[in-house]
DNA sequence: ACTAAACTTAATGTTAAGTTTAAGTATCAA
DNA sequence: TTGATACTTAAACTTAACATTAAGTTTAGT
């Protein structure tokens, strides 16, 4: 029984990839990755595009990708007629969502800087003033002009 | 049968605090509130001090607080002697917590940008340079100097 | 031969903060 | 009296991306 020199077995390719061998099965249920090679006894094959494909799942997550966007950039790669605008448009709708995320959790900083500020932390818990705000009933949020 | 004047049904707290009476229920459960009255039929009874328990934990949410810790600020307010810097520590420590999940999400970004600045959107997906960098083994995250 | 690794399915657990559903009973307000 | 609301417990569902466990079988490598 022989094997092609560069074949892998899913431990293998797990280390190499630095994903959990139970992750890789999990991409392949999810249809993240298509058509693997057995083995005569069953085992999954893998080569060095496997590799790569994984190394762009893994680096796709890094900068915040959803496993169903990646499923969806990964569909991308076998349509090598279109333009690879609708790469970089799903880019930009990331980054537009990254820009939300960060305006809103920024808010909530300055919202609790606020909170913070008003405290001199030398009162009593009776009279602190931050717990007096959280208890309003609406929290002001003034804007400096 | 006669109630107090201000006495609030479950249902009535609700709207009035703009929280689900199921929530309500939920919060009495996690022990977020705690020695409610009932009506001799069984049925809950609140009163305004409710309203403003509410109040403060949903903005206590708003500010980016969990349950857990929300449980917590309530605690201290049964404990009049404490120093108000034991609170405004734990506002410091979540601020801290922020700036850390919007570095991280800045960090993202910025490699997405880069990512998008590399491609013009002319190519053909076979070539574009977007999903050649996250084919890569490690991507490089180069800084400028 | 022997051990490590892989195979299978399916379910359960993780985190957070609820929401939803069920299903039947009881109470409240008009 | 009637319809709306509330009561109960308990469990399942939601999102996201896996990790863990079980339990038994088979294969791979030395």
């Amino acid at each position: 029984m022989q094997k092609s020199i560069t074949t892998l077995s899913i431990g293998e390719l797990a280390k190499q990839s630095d994903t959990g061998a139970v992750t890789i099965r999990y991409y392949e249920k999810r249809g993240l990755i298509q058509g693997v090679l057995r083995s005569d006894g069953g085992h999954r094959l893998y080569d060095g595009t496997m590799l790569t494909r994984l190394h762009f799942i893994r680096n796709a997550k890094l900068v915040g990708f959803t496993l169903d966007e990646i499923d969806e950039l990964l569909a991308l790669q076998n349509h090598p007629n279109r333009s690879s605008a609708v790469v970089k448009q799903i880019v930009i709708d990331k980054i537009q969502q990254l820009d939300e995320k960060i305006t809103a959790l920024q808010q909530i900083k300055r919202a609790l800087s606020k909170l913070s500020a008003c405290c001199d932390g030398k009162s009593s818990i009776h009279a602190c003033p931050i717990l007096k705000t959280l208890k309003q009933e609406k929290i002001t949020n003034r804007k400096k002009k």
